[in-house]
DNA sequence: CGCCACTTTGATCCATGTCAAATGCGGTGG
DNA sequence: CCACCGCATTTGACATGGATCAAAGTGGCG
């Protein structure tokens, strides 16, 4: 029997919640691989497999050849690369249901680093192993296209809309953007689990740690939202779309 | 015999220098296309013909469902989307060489409309057609991939630096991306036509009209470059890349 | 309990957006 | 060929959002 990482390995205890595998982005590629044929020459529980992370683990570096594309099933993670005097710079969040590296298929190498944010666990689906697989290549391939032209168009989306929002507008959005990924997955729409740091957010969103600080303060007086140690309470979502739309 | 876009049609004439077929990143695609086996009932002529077009005229509208991929042979183009109070966003530009649209075929639907700068020719693929010529499917899915993940990459990188960069590293790097293109291309490296008007070049930068105006003021009298009615001469590579790099 | 990293808050300065006016350029009609 | 008009570009003056520097507050962990 071909392991899925809809058999999670039995070894891998996970105490934290996990998403399902039908709201992961994974998922189309692990029906692919339930479909392979059998004896097409796939070693038992190569393809995907759990595997838990600690905070603070890199799940790859920059520039390190392409090997496995993840999805996140618990837990959060930040893309990172690094500028000319070596200081990290934060180019995306990955939360879970979201398949990490992707885009590294095609060059052959991560174009940036994965940090872990904090515990959590991941599908690793080997692919250089898939691509040994037979005729499921082409639905494959198919399924990897599709994500990658959604990912080509959600960026020009982004960044053509970051480039010129204020401080307000790229805060407001991104926590909008928290709470849109949370309700695709089923969770909480009014508690966010903020994992990373102001520093991470403020360098995501080309602002200073101070800034991000005082707009922030500046929504929860304006009862938007109201901050906890490492999350975010949603008081106001029209309020929000207010401030991160007008544009 | 297969009509690919190193074969142009006779009946359109055109007068302007055009871009080779063997720089041209639909080469491959058209590669695979003259490998389709013979007989395969891909009627002559469609995969990839010629088209003339006139300045300001639309390649195709946003949203628009998608049709065909396009590469650029001569005349430059620009990508546009629209804020919520209908005003043009410039999202891109496109060069002699350049792909159009690709990220389309992922969604079936373009994400921004695409507009001539000036005239000019085009290869047109009509991948929905593409799509019956058999066995080539596969090579075609992988060099598409291939561009898919090339674009991920890139944007990631734009996206990231454009968004914390002040308005000299931005013009600057602007410049040195036409720079590069430009040699990539085989064409002038100290001539650079400037077919976009300072407006639509403000936009794409996420800077006002007035700073993109006063930023090559000051790289003129810095003698970086030379201003030209519809053109610049970089005099000072070296100065240019310092200027947009220092961060 | 105390250290250290992170966060918040305050004060100041500068780059760039905004408004306004001048200049330049291409096209059109006389 | 010239005069005029409209539009793009340039230049100037000013206001302000956010970066930077500085210092105080907060929480986690040994």
């Amino acid at each position: 029997v071909i392991q899925s990482c809809c058999k999670p390995d039995q070894t891998n205890s996970n105490f934290f919640q996990e998403i399902v595998c039908n709201e992961c982005s994974l998922d189309p590629l692990c029906q692919v691989i339930e479909y392979a044929e059998p004896g097409s020459g796939v070693p038992d529980g190569i393809l995907a497999r759990r595997r838990p992370v600690q905070r603070g683990e890199m799940l790859f570096v920059m520039n390190q050849p392409f090997q496995a594309i993840y999805a996140v099933k618990s837990g959060s993670f930040k893309a990172v690369t690094y500028d000319q005097t070596g200081a990290e710079r934060v180019v995306g969040f990955f939360l879970s249901g979201d398949l990490i590296g992707v885009e590294g298929m095609a060059n052959q190498t991560y174009s940036y680093g994965v940090r872990a944010l904090e515990v959590g666990s991941v599908c690793c689906l080997e692919v250089d192993r898939l691509a040994h697989t037979g005729r499921s290549t082409e639905v494959l391939q198919g399924a990897l296209i599709t994500m990658l032209g959604q990912e080509v168009a959600m960026n020009h989306l982004v960044t053509s809309s970051l480039i010129r929002q204020n401080a307000e507008q790229r805060l407001g959005a991104f926590i909008l953007s928290l709470v849109r990924r949370s309700a695709v997955r089923g969770l909480s729409q009014r508690n966010l689990g903020l994992s990373m740091s102001r520093s991470d957010m403020a360098s995501y969103l080309g602002l200073a740690r101070e800034t991000v600080s005082r707009v922030l303060s500046r929504f929860q007086n304006n009862e938007l939202i109201r901050l906890r140690k490492h999350s975010i309470e949603v008081l106001d979502l029209d309020g929000l779309e207010r401030v991160s739309s007008s544009d």
